[in-house]
DNA sequence: GTGGTCTAGACCACT
DNA sequence: GTGGTCTAGACCACG
């Protein structure tokens, strides 16, 4: 896994973001181990301390689990998983509709510059 | 106008998206003088230098210009106007459907979800 | 004469030194009389107090005279125009060479450089 | 560095420049770290927001760039850097011409002037 | 310790 | 009254 990290945005967001979506498409499942900390950060090149703070944050959501002295782990909640994946989904789905009705475009003209970008 | 000012962002960062859609939607015209930026500023409950950061950066952009010591205008270039129009549209469309891409959905799926959506 | 104004620069000064540069190059003559403010400030579509401040600074420098009630006029100190040609053209030349020089340019450089750009 | 300021023109603009310069002569290198804004600040006897805003602004252009929390370095891209470098002597030298010409100069007589004021 | 943002308030030149 | 510049000083998130 590699991540290009953007400036504007922080890091820890980011790293967040990532194994968010990772989880989501299935590619860490139910019950994963993840990596150490200390072998995420070097692999991201990335303070430990930076990546902490996103698995920490990932853990309050409920998404990964700790195993005292043991590491970390996907949840095992595979509703949570599905319900993060429902709301990522509608969130941006709705945002972005929101956006475009803001510029005063209506639903079939945002209807027609879809088929126009999704070839 | 009021603005209601979200903690996330920066509220100069909003203030500009805020006139570029006003702009884009043409609420303001090519040729428009803006409201004094002291008085921008009293309207937007926001310091006077937060208002002129906002309204140099449209100035870079070229979506604004100064007359000295007249005022600010709306640019006379349309062409500009119409090009961040379509900007703002394909770059907001193609972030949308690329984070549902990377999620693994296909096409297909993204239509039904905006078809459920869009009511 | 049509003036194109930028909005960086105060429009006096541009003023001042387009009117400097018409009496260098004997545009304007010794003893010539100069237009009204107001015909001048109509012209260059310019408040007439902006024309009158930019008439008076001329004035100071000594490239100018007033006739009480009768107008204003180009000096008849032909001297005074031959020196601030000079001045000028030196001027320009100085500051042009040391910003050359400034960049580590020998002054070799420099003249290759002008021989490329004069043609 | 130390920097005499005039004041006929703003601070943030001249440091600009100065830094500009630094970094077409080569002083500054590709990648190399800047002073952090606050060392700059006290260096030149400057308030940091007005060191800051000639920082942005030389963002602005792409000549530096920000690492999060970290500092701001020289781009890398060095083309970038020639091509200012290149637009520098360029507008210097063409403005620098159009100037004298504007006075009925023929180009031999630049040459003179040049061959004079060039000892 | 780094940059980013924001406020308050002041002064200036220009028209 | 307009924008432009500058200072002082504060708070915050990030790493």
């Amino acid at each position: 896994m590699i991540l290009e990290f953007n400036n504007k945005e922080p890091i820890y967001l980011q790293i967040i973001e990532d194994i968010k979506i990772s989880i989501i498409k299935g590619e860490y499942k139910s019950g994963d181990k993840l990596p150490s900390v200390r072998e995420y950060a070097t692999k991201l090149k990335v303070n430990p301390n930076t990546m902490n703070k996103a698995l920490l944050e990932l853990e309050t959501i409920g998404l990964i689990y700790t195993e005292r002295t043991n590491g970390k782990y996907i949840t095992k909640d595979e509703k949570l998983i599905n319900k993060c994946k429902e709301q990522y989904i509608t969130n941006k789905t709705k945002t972005f509709i929101k956006e475009l009705k803001q510029l005063g475009l209506s639903l079939d003209e945002i209807k027609k510059i879809l088929k126009g970008e999704i070839k």
